[in-house]
DNA sequence: TCTGGGGTCCTAGGACCC
DNA sequence: TCTGGGGTCCTAGGACCC
């Protein structure tokens, strides 16, 4: 038996843990350089405010409404993140939580009894609540993708105008999977809600007369597999309560890096684009390291401004594979130029830039090269750098390849201070004598 | 003026092998 | 008129997720 915990407006949720006189003031939090809404309040998703929405083209309801906005702070929502999967792995095992993502949880529940499961789910999200300040919303489910069914109608419930005590946990596990009112629940459930279901299936399964999730469920195997392929497969037998994603507990090597940016300004000269290049391929090396990880091959991508287009449009990108699979950033660096002056243009307007990093193999399980000449040095410097950026926040000691002044640097207007992982940015409290 | 960033998995097709 | 069959590996592109 499963259940998905999904944070409610997670970001949104965050600001408001140490700011609580915003509780029930809209809120909207921004992208990377303040462009598009990535994350939405209750009140502000009332407002009409779409989600992915350029602000521009929101900005009257936002101040008509005086809705309060945010930049994107992903150090504060990791820190809360944390706090939360903490949580559960303490309620319930840690081989019991896949960690699904930034504000989603699967939980393995198969040791309770089926009638202590809704009771035993409202105990949680009141736990969760009271120990982090983040509400949440909790599905459950023969199957991961019932139990993010069940999820989607547990929210709607919980915003309701006038919810229960049991708002905020639906269970579809009360119910036997070919159980008529286990169907009736599918068949409101639109097949877009479906997690699996994306915007290029959508109109491709509307048009076969599958509208919901309960046609999905009964639809024919042999025709959606030949024009689908084997992942809508699996999305329909789960409906089905067939498993086929089982929970994921032990953390998988990642096999990609990826560091990319748009930027505060448009950028023309190669000395500006390699500073932002060399600044994402340091952050990404830096990640590298923290999981014990190297790269084989780097590839720096650079793109002119899409929605801009009366100017010169280019884009391209250049890969570049390593002699020795490396963690060490001025090496990378080094390889992220060589790409950058593959493919770098005269007279263009660049937007963006990023750099992604692939063959990732374990430092621990590496290959040795026979011509290659080890370097204990790199290794010492790299980590005296981590540690001291750890501890005073990313970016404090920089290569000079990545510049002073960063013209390019990304806007964040509107960015809260980081409460709960910076001592210089804790939340101070003022205590009146009486 | 202003439109995100970071991931995974699957498939088709080409290149190559014997 | 007719031009093998079976296999692997790699890559690009497309789909999806949050």
């Amino acid at each position: 038996m499963f259940a998905l915990l999904d944070c409610n407006n997670f970001f949104a949720s965050c600001e408001r843990v140490f700011r609580p006189e915003l509780a029930k003031t809209p809120i909207v939090v921004l992208s990377n350089n303040d462009g598009c809404v990535i994350a939405r309040s209750q009140e502000a998703k009332a407002l009409g405010i779409a989600m992915g929405a350029a602000v521009h083209l929101v900005r009257p309801l936002i101040q008509r409404y005086q809705v309060r906005v945010f930049s994107a702070n992903f150090e504060l929502y990791g820190d809360l993140s944390n706090r939360v999967f903490s949580l559960l792995q303490e309620s319930l095992s840690p081989k019991a939580v896949e960690i699904y993502s930034i504000d989603e949880a699967f939980l393995d529940l198969s040791m309770l009894e089926p009638r202590l499961l809704v009771d035993f789910c409202q105990e949680l999200r009141r736990q969760t609540h009271q120990w982090t300040g983040i509400p949440v919303s909790i599905g459950i489910g023969q199957t991961k993708t019932l139990a993010k069914v069940a999820a989607g109608l547990a929210k709607k419930n919980a915003y309701k105008p006038n919810p229960s005590t049991h708002s905020g946990v639906f269970s579809l596990a009360t119910l036997p999977c070919h159980n008529d009112s286990q169907d009736s629940i599918l068949a409101q459930v639109p097949v877009q809600d479906i997690w699996g279901i994306g915007f290029r299936l959508t109109p491709a399964l509307q048009g076969r007369g599958i509208q919901t999730a309960y046609d999905l469920k009964y639809a024919d195997d042999a025709v959606l597999l030949k024009r689908y392929g084997s992942t809508l497969l699996r999305t329909v037998w789960e409906l089905r309560g067939t498993i086929c994603y089982p929970l994921k507990t032990t953390c998988s090597v990642r096999k990609s890096i990826v560091c990319s940016r748009s930027f505060g300004q448009m950028v023309e000269s190669f000395t500006d684009l390699m500073q932002a290049v060399a600044t994402y391929t340091a952050r990404a090396s830096e990640k590298l390291r923290e999981d014990g990880l190297q790269a084989g091959c780097i590839t720096v991508s650079i793109r002119t401004n899409r929605f801009r287009p009366d100017e010169k449009q280019y884009r391209a990108s250049h890969s570049i594979r390593l002699p020795v699979p490396s963690d060490d950033t001025p090496t990378l660096i080094q390889a992220a130029r060589q790409c950058l002056e593959h493919i770098y243009q005269h007279g263009f307007l660049y937007h963006k830039a990023g750099i992604l990093l692939q063959e990732l193999t374990l430092l621990s399980a590496r290959q040795q090269d026979l011509f290659e000449v080890p370097s204990e040095h790199s290794a010492v410097l790299m980590k005296t750098l981590d540690k001291l950026n750890r501890h005073h926040g990313h970016g404090s000691i920089r290569f000079a390849s990545e510049g002073l002044t960063r013209p390019w640097w990304m806007k964040q207007s509107h960015r809260s201070p980081c409460y709960s992982s910076r001592w210089e940015e804790r939340p101070r409290i003022q205590v009146q004598a009486l």
